[in-house]
Order: C-alpha cells, then structure tokens, then sequence
RNA sequence: GCGAUCGUAGCUCAGUUGGUUAGAGCGCCGGUUUGUGGUACCGGAGGUCGGGGGUUCGAGACCCCUCGAUCGCCCCA
C-alpha cells in the first residue's frame, strides 16, 4: 500500500466476507420478526438539528456532552449526526402529525455516530436496528416489545444472553428515589470513588452501575427503588412481569440497572451475556447486546402533548459477533461459456435461469481447469459448458457439482435436472433447520 | 478523556544478545491433460518490516513522536 493511500476513518469498519453476512442476516432476520410483530418501517434522515438530541437524551449525559458528531451547515444551523434513533423518532412524531397512526409500533436500522475510544464491540460509525411503540401507555406494549427482542435474539440463533429487567418509576417515584440516592451517597462521599464523586452531582443513579471496588461497600444499603414506587408504578411493573411470564419470555430482576439516557421512566431492561458465556467472551467490555425502555417524558419534552411510549436498540455489529461468521449462500448454476459465441448465448441463458430465480454466475474468464474450480468454490449446484460443439447441437454439458456425473442436454432439458439438485440440496437444508427448531421446542 | 499491550507478505505468524540479497504455512498465479473441480507433486509473483524522526559503522529489532488495532476504565447498542 502505498503512503498515499488514504485511510479509514478512525473508529470507521469495512466490512466484507463472512463478517458482513452475519451483519445482513442480523437485519433481514429483525426485518422478518419485525413483520410477525406488525412494526411499520420507517427511514429516518442521518442527522438533526443538534436540540433534538440535547434535549431528548439530556445536556448532562456523555453521549451529548462528549460524543455527538455536530457541526455548523451552511446556513449556520448547529447540526447533529445522530447518536442514536430514538429522540430523531420523536421529532418526526411531532413533525409529521403521527399522532394519528398512535398506538403506532415502528422500525427502522442504520448508521448511528458516536465520538467514543473505538473497541472491539464499539465504534465511531455502528449500527443499530430498532423498535418503538409510540402512544400506548399501557404495560402490553413493554410486553410485546420485549417478546419481540426474545424472539430475535432466539431467531438468531444466539444463546447465553439474559433479559435484565428494571422499573424506575414514574417520574414522581424517580425524583424521590434520586433524592434519597444522594442523600445516602453525599454521607460516605469520600470514601466513593472519584468517578461516583463526579456521579454524584451529574448523575447519582449510575453509582448502582459502578464496578469500581470502593464503591462496592455501599450499593447493598442504597435506597432502592421499590420503597418509592407509587402504587400505580408497582403496578405497571407487576403487570409488565406477568405478561412477560406469560409471554414465555425469561427475565431476571436487576435492581440496580439503570440507564444512561434522561428520558427513561419505568421500565428499563437490558439483554445481557451470562458471565462466563461465549456470548460474554465474544462481546469482550461490551455487554449490552440490546437495551431500552419507556420514554413517557420525551415527546412532551420536546414540545409535545404528553405522550408515552416504549422502545430498544441493539447493536448490529454485536449482534453479528454473537452470530459468528456465515458463508453466502450456494450457487446454483456455473455457466461456463468457451469463445465467444458461447458467451453470447450464456447471457440469455443466464437471463433466463435468473427469471426463473435460480441464482447464476457466468464464468467466461481464465482457463476451463480455473473456471471448473471456481465453480466448486462457489458450491454451484450444477456447471452448464458451453462451446461451439454444444452451440451447433443446440445442447449443453450439464454436470452435476455434487457427484460429478455430466451428460449433454438440450437447452430447454436442464430446467428439471436442475430444479431437482437445487431442491434436493434444499431438503437437506430444510431438514437441519427443523431438526434446530424441534430443539428449540423441547426447551 | 485516562491506563496498558501490540502493529513483519492478501491471511495467520517466525525472525535468535541490533550485522551480509527479511522467512514459513495458507491463499493467489502458472505447470504436470489444447474444453472441466474438490487430492498430489513442481515452479512463480507478492513486503520501502504502520508512518516520521533519532541513536549506531550498521535497526524489523533500541529511543522519541504519530497513526491504528486490541484490553481495562469511562460510556453505551
């Protein structure tokens, strides 16, 4: 490479092979599952007007104070690319007039941007794929929300990831809870670390988060939330459990998760990897695989009627590490034309074939021994060799990849030899895949 | 933003206390059949040792700076 090159953005990933299959097969299997839940897709515009993030996620929070890619335009408005899709959601909530769709359940992925020290797990440039149900106040809705994310999760076949589970009240229960933190901290605040110290004013909650060892001592006596649930929020909580028991759906109480984001209230939940796991190994200082919760403040905080609603993200490169690496998928048809007039003749032989939805590749350079080989490399179910012997014939050598038998056919008599190895391949697939399913049941 | 480790061919790495033309495996290209794969054998291409500066008769190896990756903290998906 020479110096000149110039370089990927720090933070920035080129993602090709195995390791973009998986990022692919995480967003069409959130596409699929994201249909079964009846979600609405939305696209979003990348960047905002930087309010729109400093007032829905908080001055205060990191990911505003230190994170945020904003920059002037030309007209010297201050813009934002977004850190994250919730508070850009809300705004065209609002803009748009959706109030009309509410209850409105929607989705959406792409590209979110954060100034952050890159890690495995965490970039500058990620991506998230999400989900929202704006206008439903009732504990259904965090149901079905976290049903969804279950199933996901299970869809993708990624195992050793819990759901931790939390209330922080509504925003009354919240408030007096905060207040009774900083109580209780203020009293041992030199004996907390420095970074709790700094917590303590900006925000006493993400003590209980802490993994530092002289903060330890002191979590086990906090406050907890529940003492300063209103009855309406123990209750909301209480039916949010139940549905989810009800739903099949495991979950672990985590009194002490809280998020880092201003504008949750009441539930908050994180899916997580179990210590130990290879899911927790894969993932590396990053544990969060998918994390939300309810947002009844926000739309009013940006202007608003009073609106509740509910969502999560997770992290697509994460998700994709759980995945692990997958091959593309098999070729169906190798055409392999020899000359010129062979060629000729494989383009509207392949035009057909893709009409008929049979994946094809014209392999019509390098020798026939390199052109055989890179058939096989691509798992083509069958090779089509063409030359001038074959054109006057009006045939072609078919041969099957699997056991290597070949025998000339005319044109129109490969369709059915054809349908029958790329079913037979399928069937087996097929198979593999009920057999994981029935395991799946069973548990 | 803080602390630590690391950076040699496309990939995974080896390069002894600093010393002549920097190596291996895999991959790639070619040959052993001028139109045929998965094995084997033979041959070949490919590196300004992340970049810049310094110490030295001499540096991939030592020092400094810088860029990047990784690990922990912080934060978060």
């Amino acid at each position: 490479m020479s110096k000149n090159t110039p370089k990927a953005i720090r933070g920035t990933q080129d993602i090709f092979g195995p390791d973009a299959e998986a990022f692919a097969y995480v967003v069409e299997t959130f596409e699929r599952v994201r249909k079964l839940y009846r979600f609405r897709r939305i696209e979003m515009p990348v960047f905002e007007k930087t309010e729109v993030f400093a007032r829905s996620l908080g001055e205060t929070t990191d990911v505003v104070s230190k994170e945020m890619y904003s920059f002037e335009d030309r007209g010297g408005d201050s813009l934002t690319l977004r850190p994250e899709f919730t508070a850009g959601i809300a705004r065209a909530f609002l803009t748009n007039g959706w109030q009309q769709h509410a209850p409105l359940k929607v989705g959406t992925h792409g590209p979110l941007f954060r100034y952050e020290r890159p890690q495995k797990g965490r970039y500058r440039q990620f991506h998230q794929i999400d989900a929202e149900i704006i206008g439903a106040a009732e504990p259904q809705a965090d149901v079905e929300l976290l049903a969804m994310a279950d199933q996901l999760l299970k869809e993708l076949g990624i195992e050793g990831v819990t759901l931790h589970l939390n209330t922080l009240g509504d925003g009354e229960s919240r408030e007096a809870w905060r207040a009774a933190l900083i109580d209780y901290f203020r009293g041992v605040k030199d004996q907390l670390s420095e970074d709790s110290q700094e917590r303590l004013e900006k925000n006493p909650l993400r003590i209980l988060d802490s993994k530092d060892r002289r903060d330890q001592p002191f979590l086990p006596d906090a406050p907890k939330i529940d003492a300063f649930l209103s009855d309406e929020a123990r209750a909301f909580f209480e039916a949010v459990t139940s549905g989810l028991d009800a739903a099949g759906v495991k979950w672990v109480r985590a009194e002490n998760l809280v998020r880092g984001l201003d504008y949750y209230r009441h539930t908050a939940f994180e899916f997580i990897p179990e210590e130990g796991s290879a899911a927790a190994d894969a993932l590396g200082a990053q544990s969060t695989v998918l994390g939300g919760g309810r947002y009844d403040g926000l739309i009013e905080n940006l202007g608003g009627a009073p609106t509740p609603a509910v969502g999560w993200a997770a992290g697509i490169e994460r998700l994709a590490m759980l995945v692990g690496e997958l091959e593309a998928e098999n070729l169906d048809v190798a055409i392999i034309p020899m000359g010129d007039a062979a060629l000729a003749l494989s383009q509207s032989l392949a035009a057909e074939l893709r009409a008929a939805h049979y994946s094809v590749e014209i392999l019509a350079t390098g020798k026939a021994k390199k052109r055989m080989a890179r058939a096989n490399e691509a798992g083509a179910a069958a090779a089509l060799v063409i030359g001038d012997d074959e054109i006057a014939e009006g045939t072609v050598q078919f041969k099957d990849m699997q056991s290597g038998a070949q025998s000339e056919l005319s044109r129109e008599g490969i369709l059915e030899p054809l349908m029958e190895l790329t079913t037979a391949r399928d069937m087996a697939f097929l198979d593999d895949e009920i057999a994981s399913l029935a395991d799946l049941a069973d548990e």
